[in-house]
DNA sequence: TTCCACAGTTTGATATGCAAACCTAGACGG
DNA sequence: CCGTCTAGGTTTGCATATCAAACTGTGGAA
């Protein structure tokens, strides 16, 4: 698969790969419907039911993720014409942001984990390790970088 | 810190703390705010620029943050009162969810990355390994159970 | 005494989000 | 044959949220 075959909107403000996927899956819904159809639930009136999303919300968010590249739709029946949705690769590659959104709600916006996701034998953490080398992250381990000439970590450079 | 210290909406649909976590920082811009901020960009003049975010949707925004424990509001001169913002614990642990959510922005959002992060000699990347066990993530080794008596990973179970 | 910096707030037009009702096409039951 | 149910959406009418731009208030610098 080529480097970047979903839809790369414009953004204002600093460029940057956050606010791209933001454009993509930031909106109330899409990661819902993502965490929904990842769970198995295929089906449009399974997705709303199971989300809390409004049904024209729905549609038209199912059409934008399709357009986007994050899910695909298929028809399961010809007539009347009835069709479910899958998860693309990006799709499935985003069950990662969905599992440290979970592990911080875990943590921070829940009493007790409603929905616990395991892995062999034990809890599912993604968190804080570098999968590189292995050793947990630490702020103070860390740099970062603008690769973009008019913008370095303060803001843009240029005036505008 | 207690377990649940940020204020807790009730959620429609699937008790999920993925849910939970979108209601705090679910919205457009405060994952942008969170990552200025841990940019080292504190001050609303430079939020606001660097987002994009108009600046009464900033202010909305970073009161409610403050509010939801996510940032603290901190006074640097007194006449004319000015403040600036800085991360909690909560924000800071939002440093994993910018990160896989740039890893998959990077991967399928964008062309070449705008910014890198680096960990000690190479590009961090949290992703992709669970870091109780160390071994790669794969969706067979995983299996998802719910802890609330009315749901299953189906839907709902009682007649609603 | 005039301009600028800075953190917001106000304003008025526009876009978006929502719940509920509706549509279409077939399947099923009597 | 007739009514009802399932299922994937679409339409409607209204309420709310969002936006860009202008404005406010306070102090410091020229």
């Amino acid at each position: 698969m080529s480097p970047a075959p979903l839809d790369v909107p414009a953004v204002a403000g600093r460029p940057c790969s956050v606010a791209a996927a933001l454009e993509i899956i930031g909106d109330r819904w899409s990661l819902l419907i993502v965490r929904e159809v990842l769970f198995g639930n295929h089906r449009f009136g399974e997705i709303a039911r199971n989300t809390g999303a409004p049904r024209d919300r729905l549609a038209a968010r199912l059409k934008e993720l399709v357009a986007a590249g994050v899910l695909e739709q298929r028809e399961y029946q010809a007539s009347p014409p009835r069709s479910d949705y899958h998860l693309t690769k990006a799709g499935r590659d985003l069950g990662t942001v969905l599992q440290v959104l979970r592990e911080w709600g875990d943590r921070w916006a829940v009493e007790s984990p409603p929905v616990s996701v395991r892995h062999h034998d034990h809890e599912l953490k993604i968190g804080g390790v570098c999968s590189v080398c292995g050793e947990p992250v630490r702020a103070r381990d860390l740099t970062r970088e603008m690769h973009v000439p008019d913008w370095d970590m303060a803001g843009p450079r240029a005036a505008d």
